[in-house]
DNA sequence: TCAATATTGATGCAGATGCATTCATATGCT
DNA sequence: AGCATATGAATGCATCTGCATCAATATTGA
């Protein structure tokens, strides 16, 4: 029998499925990038991040929280990403601790050759599987798990 | 302006929610896991599926197929449970190549160990954010990224 | 002002993962 | 039967992650 504070069928379902469904759409989109000989996805997240903010440059920290990366692995992540040539680290103006992690053009043109596969690959692995209003549905049901 | 394979905005923020709620209730599951000195989730995945299986137990490409661990970490998994005594392996009887993973009752308590946090920490997580019929349409929503 | 504490980001080390390959046995073909 | 190919599982090596800690600079408070 189920005790008082163990989850409803319903709520462990909605849970494995996510998991589930999280992994393998990842899964499926990553080989896409990968077969395409192109970074994983970690990357595009950080370019997209950076681009977006002012000027193409954030602090390491303000990324992290971004991304939800940890703070070790952005840390790392930004090295290799910087030997690629795609951000530069900056010392920043007003802080002496911190820093400041710049896109590169040649960045901006990575994350543009990513988007011409990743996108059709969110459009073929997520849109066509989904109603409009069914895609706008789960994102409310979704985002209800993060608040 | 959106190039034709470009997916909709709906179902980029749907994508875009479902890494990201995927991740941030995972990552709150297996901190409580962490807290409480019990070991990853991947760990009880297996457990679980031993314990469902015919005997408690199954060939590792079953296991493999069930979990979607990759060949070459289930086999891993498989090692650093057998050495803590949750799991142990055995010759298959009818093929030579193969081998039997089976859970042993060290791995039964484990389990049920295991559940005593995991379970409430779901119901926490995911239940008590969504209505009951939420939850059933979230699974549903999700089921068809899958599928 | 200056000592104590806090914050930012890097890093050494251990453990986990991914990839390619290997070893052993099974299956298929002639 | 005997050889070629396929399959199940393990493993060496490189990379990535997690944890704890460190060094440098900032902030706080006496």
């Amino acid at each position: 029998m189920r005790m008082k504070h163990d989850p409803s069928e319903a709520t462990v379902t909605a849970w494995a499925r996510l998991v589930r469904a999280g992994q393998t759409v990842l899964g499926r989109i990553e080989a896409e990038l990968k077969a395409a000989d192109l970074p994983p996805l970690s990357w595009y997240d950080v370019l997209l991040e950076l681009s977006r903010a002012e000027n193409g440059r954030l602090r390491p920290l303000e990324l992290e929280r971004r991304t939800l990366l940890a703070q070790y692995n952005a840390s790392r992540l930004i090295d290799r990403m910087e030997k690629a040539g795609l951000v530069e680290r900056l010392p920043h103006p007003e802080d002496g601790r911190g820093q400041l992690v710049a896109i590169t053009s040649d960045g901006r043109a990575a994350q543009k050759r990513i988007w011409k596969i990743y996108g059709p690959a969110i459009a073929r692995h997520v849109g066509e599987k989904l109603r409009p209003t069914e895609a706008v549905e789960l994102a409310r049901l979704l985002q209800k798990l993060i608040d």
